[in-house]
DNA sequence: AGACTTATCTACCACTCGATACAAAAGTTG
DNA sequence: CAACTTTTGTATCGAGTGGTAGATAAGTCT
């Protein structure tokens, strides 16, 4: 049935790139000869291998969150709720500022606001960083039942109160804050969670 | 010699439209169809009056800047250094969720990363965040004169902790938090600040 | 009134945007 | 080799971008 021709490029590479691109300026501001040029293919390549513009973010975004899974897996292996929160604050304060990337996270950087015609891609990045705080609340919830989070915390308001110290550290990050700054936040943000 | 035909518009009342454009699609985002028709003017009297696009931005800006003095006066009169915390984090709670408003903060949502044209706004939006950390950094160190602070804290890093709380919180409201959830990442966020 | 100054409107500029039509190229299968 | 399938590069699409030229309108000053 004939196979047609072998695609002369590398998939996950060239989201590599994109993802970079995305990361570091948007996805309004990512224009597709921005794209097109750190990925080292022409416009009718990358239609037909993600769809489109969109298309090609959700898969560097699928791409990121891979990635991120194993750190995360670590993270929530840590014994104690604060442990779990020491583990994700400092991991959060090395990946955004690893200078293998771009500076903050893509989930922040990538567009918080959009114009007329990607008005769902704010939606798409918030509904991606839901899905850590959830990890951190079921998380959470554990502790409780082991009893190591005492009878008046509360994993919900917990896990929000990191998700949102992690955003709050890709704006710092992304504004040109140093490794050490964000870890002294992430130093001030464990008073949330008495030492044991 | 001569005055001149005089300006149709309200240019107060014109800024604060073209703020609500830049604070619900960013500076990439907002394109000057969008401003003019938010505006009510065309091109050419929007050019007259603030210069360009970045022009634009750096007037809703200092608009923005002036709104929140009072605020951040009413904040920094706190009589300890906790009650300064607890009125900036609870007037971010409810700022950020002013049904009046876009969602979150402008000095956020305006733009973390731009595209080609655009290289300086992300640094603009940037200066213009740290001068609230320098306020509250200087009201700390003020309170730690005072003996209010304990000899352990860290001024500067109480200030950065709350600044990127405030930033996260920013992200947390432009997801689509309401303004419970935020006061809750507040609250839990007085952690660090031991009560008196 | 008439000269002068500034704002406004219409129309448009060169350029970039995301996306695609088409034909040549590069493979696999019979 | 010949038929078939898919990818690639060139060249371009219509729409929208930020920004402006030039004429007209609306005021103030002498």
């Amino acid at each position: 049935m004939a196979m047609g021709r072998p695609r002369s490029f590398d998939t996950d590479k060239a989201l590599d790139e994109a993802m970079e691109v995305f990361w570091r300026h948007g996805y309004d501001g990512a224009s597709l000869a921005m794209l097109t040029k750190a990925m080292g293919i022409k416009p009718p390549s990358l239609y037909a291998a993600f769809g489109s513009k969109e298309g090609l973010l959700k898969a560097a975004l699928d791409r990121y969150a891979q990635r991120r899974s194993e750190h995360m897996r670590y993270v929530l292996a840590g014994a104690t709720a604060r442990e779990v929160a020491e583990r994700f604050l400092s991991s959060i304060a090395e990946s955004h500022t690893d200078p293998a990337n771009p500076p903050g996270c893509l989930l922040v950087q990538g567009g918080l606001a959009c114009g007329e015609g990607s008005e769902n891609i704010p939606f798409e990045l918030a509904s991606r960083r839901a899905l850590t705080e959830v990890e951190l609340r079921e998380r959470f919830d554990q502790a409780k039942q082991d009893g190591d989070l005492g009878g008046d915390a509360d994993p919900a308001a917990l896990a929000r109160f990191l998700s949102t110290v992690a955003s709050g550290m890709g704006v710092l990050a992304s504004s040109g804050a140093d490794r050490d700054a964000l870890r002294e936040v992430a130093r001030v943000s464990l008073s949330a969670f008495p030492a044991t």
